[in-house]
DNA sequence: TTGCTTGCTTCAGTTCGTGAAGCATTGCGC
DNA sequence: GCGCAATGCTTCACGAACTGAAGCAAGCAA
């Protein structure tokens, strides 16, 4: 049986299974650091969600929060190097979904033998 | 704003971020197939959301599930091409534990005066 | 007959996520 | 001054998801 406390996967996977999670550091990798940048980017998440999420990926230290005394408020989310470190694991969800989630399979069956890997998109 | 239909990292993301998905995926990786192997090694998981994790993951085409008319009744599941394309994912955890989330760094947090201006995947 | 195993399902209860609304701040038009 | 707007949240009530304990069917062993 394996350790939960000590599996790096269970670890990981701790951290990054709840739900937006994952969303919310790519938007923040993709450079995106507004609260309501990233609010209008995630259509559907929930206000209180992304909140949780940002706390709880700042408690990680994932995030760093950084407050601007301005009018109106402004807040800014920035991934620390342990959150930027999460980033690869982002981009093979990104080459997974393009090879087995794409519209060409949509009956979610089809291996994409004869697809190139695709090279990361700007 | 991101489309949540097209997107391949929200796509994957959908299949992904349920609770204990990628543990169990990780241990059908490993060679566990039975329910109870499963429910064994993946201590605290009841067997309700271990019933309901495998079969939206037959459903969606990454378990295979082979019945086995025997006393007492054998069940086992099988990572299909498509489940086995997410074990990358799973090593990229397993790095990422590893590094970040080990004994050395249980608070979890290198502050930002360390960051390296590292280029983000963007 | 009782007990044992596997692979579940059912039930009641708790936690998680949602959607709408509200709050505090203050600069702008009226 | 008054209401409106924008940002970055919080609060509330509700539904969905997950949990833990229990139960069930099948058949063989004691």
């Amino acid at each position: 049986m394996v350790d939960k406390d000590t599996c790096p996967v269970c670890r990981t996977a701790e951290i990054v299974c709840g739900k937006w999670t994952l969303l919310v550091i790519r938007d923040l990798a993709e450079g995106r650091s507004r609260f309501c940048e990233l609010e209008r980017s995630l259509a559907g998440i929930s206000p209180r969600t992304l909140s949780l999420r940002l706390r709880a990926l700042e408690e990680a230290g994932i995030v760093e929060r950084q407050t601007f005394p301005e009018v109106p408020p402004r807040v800014e989310y920035v991934l620390t190097p342990k959150g930027r470190a999460l980033v690869p694991l982002i981009e093979d969800m990104r080459v997974y979904g393009r090879e087995w989630l794409g519209a060409d399979c949509e009956d979610g069956y089809t291996p994409a033998a004869a697809r190139e890997p695709a090279v990361a998109a700007a």
